[in-house]
DNA sequence: GAGAGTGTTGTAAC
DNA sequence: GGTTACAACACTCT
C-alpha cells in the first residue's frame, strides 16, 4: 500500500523503461478502476513519466495523460519477457503469475514488455485526461514533502489557525503532500512531537524540527524502496521496500523508542492508527 | 464473525 | 466558515 517513497520508487524505475514505448493493446479486468476510453490508448508513445504527491503521470503522444493513483492497495507492475527489469529475483512469489485476480488493467507494448495494474480493494484508478484535467486534479495540493518550496515559514503560517491535531493536519494535502499515516508517525517521533498536539501550538523551532524530519524520514523511505508490510507493496519490479526494517514507531507497539527506550503506544488520531512514543514526544 | 488495514473524499452536525 | 467525526469505497487477513 503505497504512500509517497513507494510512488517515487516506482516513477523512477518506471522511467528508466517506459519513455519511447507504443503502447499495443489495453485490457480491463476491472471495468470501475479504468476512466476513459481505453482502446484510444493503443498506437501511442509514452513520453515521460512525473510525480505529483501520490499522483502518477504518464505523458503521452498525442498530448493527453495516463495519471495513475494506487491508493490503498494498488500496486504496478512492470513485467518484461522473463521478469527481470532490475537483474535480481523479484520478492513476491505471486509476480510469476500475472495478470492474477487482482490485476485490474493490463498494458501491453509493442516492445513485448506488460505494465499490469493490480489493485485489491478497487480504491485506485488509472484515468485518460487532458493538460487541464490533470491541472484540476493537481489543484489544492499544497507543496509536496520533497519540494524546496515547502519552507518552515510557510508551515507556520499553514498552522497558525490550525486546531486539528498536528498529525492530521501534516497528513492534509492541501497543506503539505507526502506524508502518509506510515511515515507521519515515523516524522513525529524523530521529531520528539506528540501527535494530538494542536497544530497552532506548536513552536517556530518545533515546525522546523518537524519539516525536517518529515523531509528526512521520506528521503530514507525513499532510498530503502519504501515500506512491505505482509509483502502488500512491490515495486514495478517485484521486490519488498526495506523501510519496514528501520520503521521507528509505526507498528512497533509496546516495543521501545528509539529516542529514549520507553515503550511504544497505539491511538487512534484522525481514524487512524497512530504510534507515538508517551515520554519522549511532547 | 468482528475489526483493522500504508488513501482520499464527501457528508452531516456542531 | 471552520472543525470534527464518521461513512464510504471493496476486499483480505487476523
Amino acid at each position: 500500500m503505497p504512500e509517497l517513497p513507494e510512488v517515487e520508487t516506482i516513477v523512477r524505475k518506471l522511467a528508466l523503461v517506459l519513455p519511447g514505448q507504443v503502447i499495443k493493446k489495453v485490457t480491463l479486468f476491472h471495468p470501475k478502476t479504468f476512466h476513459g476510453d481505453s482502446t484510444s490508448l493503443v498506437g501511442l508513445k509514452v513520453e515521460n513519466i512525473t510525480r505529483r504527491a501520490k499522483i502518477m503521470r504518464f505523458n503521452l503522444s498525442d498530448g493527453r495523460n495516463l495519471v495513475v493513483h494506487l491508493k490503498m492497495t494498488g500496486q504496478l507492475i512492470y513485467v518484461d519477457g522473463e521478469l527481470r527489469l532490475g537483474g535480481g529475483h523479484p520478492t513476491a512469489d505471486w509476480v510469476h503469475d500475472l495478470p492474477s485476480k487482482h490485476t485490474r488493467v493490463m498494458v501491453e507494448f509493442e516492445q513485448g514488455k506488460t505494465l499490469f495494474f493490480n489493485d485489491q480493494r478497487l480504491f485506485g484508478w488509472m484515468k485518460l485526461v487532458t493538460d487541464e484535467e490533470v491541472a484540476a486534479l493537481y489543484s489544492g495540493l499544497g507543496p509536496d514533502v520533497t519540494d524546496p518550496a515547502l519552507t518552515t515559514d510557510y508551515l507556520v503560517e499553514a498552522f497558525r489557525r490550525k486546531s486539528v491535531p498536528i498529525k492530521v493536519a501534516i497528513m492534509d494535502n492541501a497543506i503539505m503532500c507526502g506524508l502518509g499515516n506510515i511515515y507521519a508517525c515515523d516524522a513525529l517521533n524523530l521529531a520528539k512531537i506528540h501527535p494530538q498536539r494542536p497544530a497552532k501550538s506548536l513552536s517556530e523551532t518545533e515546525v522546523d524540527r518537524l519539516l525536517k524530519a518529515s523531509q528526512e524520514t521520506l528521503t530514507k523511505g525513499i532510498e530503502l524502496g519504501g515500506t512491505t508490510f505482509d509483502g502488500k507493496y512491490v515495486d514495478v519490479d517485484g521486490f519488498a521496500g526495506q523501510y519496514q526494517s528501520v520503521v521507528r514507531v509505526y507498528g512497533r507497539e509496546g516495543k521501545p523508542c528509539l529516542n529514549c527506550g520507553h515503550s511504544i503506544v497505539k491511538t487512534k488520531l484522525g481514524g487512524r492508527g497512530t504510534y507515538f512514543c508517551p515520554n519522549c514526544q511532547v
